[in-house]
DNA sequence: AGGTAATGTGGACGGTGTCCACTAAGTGTG
DNA sequence: CACACTTAGTGGACACCGTCCACATTACCT
């Protein structure tokens, strides 16, 4: 039931970003009475918070999908880059199709804060395979070592804010070949600056 | 009247975001039953328009605020690389200190469109800025020709990318030392990428 | 068998966006 | 001057939302 409500939110916030999922809708589309989800969360925003749990666990689930397909041994340059850009491209692909969940991923409420989710080095979260993403560039020599302190943020930021600024921001209505221009131009922008 | 909704909307919104603009508590601020707005505008959806194109001005303002700060004749390498810093540290300072009102700007509803503002190379606007500075970073030999074409874009992305993401996204819990951090490590990161 | 915890129901309240009919001003024209 | 007409604001209603309360059902454990 609890699973239910979320799987439900999930299908809310996929057509329609965080403001879709209203509690009774969920409640609706399960088939109980909206005061039962009051049984499983404290209130709508804790039912939001799991929704968007989930969303960024699909986010990352693509990125890893993606990412097992490009071959090439670990510490091998080349692979290493290409990986790096599978991960930047994957982030861009989720957010361009799945624009309701990219929304929702980012949108947890003030309260339920994000625990530990993407905190430490942790896999399966989109900053910690950009982590090991960035460590093996260093292995494989592309990187200095020097430079790799903290450049995950900045990093993040420009696949970021290319998301969104071409998502839902200000660029979001620009003709698609545009669009297109615009997430190579973050990707080769990236690739040029790990020199 | 009209323009006392809307700045009683940008007070809602400085306060709270986009979410935060509710129609019938403007139209109670201004002293006026709820109806009477819709002389004005069609629905909530256009008011909430209204006041995050004056949320985006006003960010524009503080933008060119910080921007004349910076000495130095045009053409000046230094001077270019400063200015270009400037815009940079202006958005996320804004982003900082007025979260609501930096979220409303860029939470336009999907109906009302952005028209042109952002469009072309009209300055008074973020991107226009950020343009006529890296026209000038060519101007004064710091950036290659070659480069520029686009590259306002992967700019542009880091900076609201790190604004997003320190701001209302998975860090913004982090302490504030280390938000910090990440804001120098994006604007230093933006400084090599120019060579 | 009976008490207890968990789960779902029914009804209600305040808040919100929005629609409709209505009224009170101002304004220009005969 | 009077009259039609636009404009701006009012009052009341509706549907929807999140949420609280008291209640019924079910299952489980001693």
């Amino acid at each position: 039931m609890r699973a239910g409500l979320i799987a439900a939110g999930v299908e809310l916030a996929r057509s329609g970003g965080p403001e879709a999922v209203v509690l009774r809708e969920a409640t609706r589309i399960v088939g109980v009475v909206p005061n039962a989800a009051y049984r499983h969360f404290a209130d709508r925003d804790q039912l939001l918070a799991e929704v968007c749990t989930a969303a960024m666990n699909e986010l990352a689930d693509r990125m890893t999908a993606d990412l097992t397909r490009i071959r090439g041994k670990r510490g091998n340059p080349d692979a290493a880059r290409r990986r790096l850009g599978a991960i930047g491209s994957a982030y861009l692909k989720f957010a361009r199709k799945e624009p309701g969940l990219f929304a929702t991923a980012f949108a947890v409420p003030r309260q339920h804060s994000y625990a530990d989710r993407d905190g430490a080095s942790n896999r399966s979260t989109p900053l910690g395979l950009l982590r090991t993403a960035l460590d093996e560039l260093v292995e494989a020599g592309v990187l200095d070592p020097q430079r790799r302190d903290g450049i995950e943020y900045p990093i993040w930021s420009i696949v970021h804010g290319t998301a969104e600024l071409t998502g839902q921001g200000p660029l979001r209505d620009a003709p698609d070949a545009e669009l297109r221009r615009i997430e190579s131009l973050t990707l080769t922008f990236i690739s040029n600056s790990l020199t």
